[in-house]
DNA sequence: CCAGTAAAACTACAGTCGTAGTAGAAACAA
DNA sequence: TTGTTTCTACTACGACTGTAGTTTTACTGG
């Protein structure tokens, strides 16, 4: 059901896909930075087993190499990580935000940009 | 090295941990909502995996049952999880409120009561 | 003291992840 | 055409997770 799981390489895969857009294996390997590059075959594997998971697919064919698009959308992975999150916290965002500023990582500026937001969004339920 | 990744049902035993305060296998396997109640041995090779991972450990015995307490403290595990987050957020973040307040998680009110702590505690540099 | 129960300790196993090698087909370069 | 490069497709493998069974040890009530 929903989409899949992602784990970090392979959110850093669909990252290459939603930043450059249909690759092929060798553009999305290219696309790591140099220090921390996974060998060609890797990154073909986990190409291969986000295409099972359903999270890519085939669109079409350049010579002899395959090229990948991405089924995700970003804002639905980040959608997901973030519930997965607020999982932990008993599903209440407020301390997750507490936290975000208590260990400052969260300007006052962010929050009025937020309040702004928010101000300007209706009001929607709090969906537990 | 910094506290280990802990996983969904690790931080579950860490959670009856932190909540009932230090108990025996049979205790935190009793902790689960019966639904979803993991085996007794389940429970039991789970905590000695946290223990190798110096999560957990042993305090005492009582009969011949060990008695386990938690040695990460939850907020620190909390803010492990939230650096997580972050990360794939490129460190920043105000995607992450936003996103909260889209998906109607984040209310008003919360923000609000945001500011408040903000402006009650001193300005910290934003830390990337 | 001894049987029965409870827990500990050990073992097993399948699934996923990260990692990458190899064999063979395909395309390209000369 | 033939060697060289580049991909695909397949295979391997160890670490880690979740799950739980089996064997051994320790208590406890009679």
């Amino acid at each position: 059901m929903g989409l899949p799981r992602l784990t970090k390489l392979e959110l850093q895969i669909m990252d290459a896909l939603w930043t450059r857009g249909a690759s092929s294996v060798r553009e999305i390997q290219e696309a790591f930075p140099e220090r921390e590059r996974p060998a060609y075959t890797t990154v073909q594997t986990m190409v291969y087993r986000l295409e099972t998971k359903k999270a890519v697919r085939r669109v079409k064919k350049i010579g002899n190499a395959h090229i990948f698009e991405a089924l995700v959308s970003r804002g639905a992975a980040q959608r997901r990580l973030i519930d997965e999150l607020l999982g932990f916290f008993g599903g209440r965002s407020q301390p997750v935000v507490a936290h975000l500023i208590e260990t400052g990582k969260l300007t006052l500026e962010d929050v009025q940009e937020a309040e702004q937001l928010l101000r300007r969004q209706p009001k929607k339920d709090k969906a537990r």
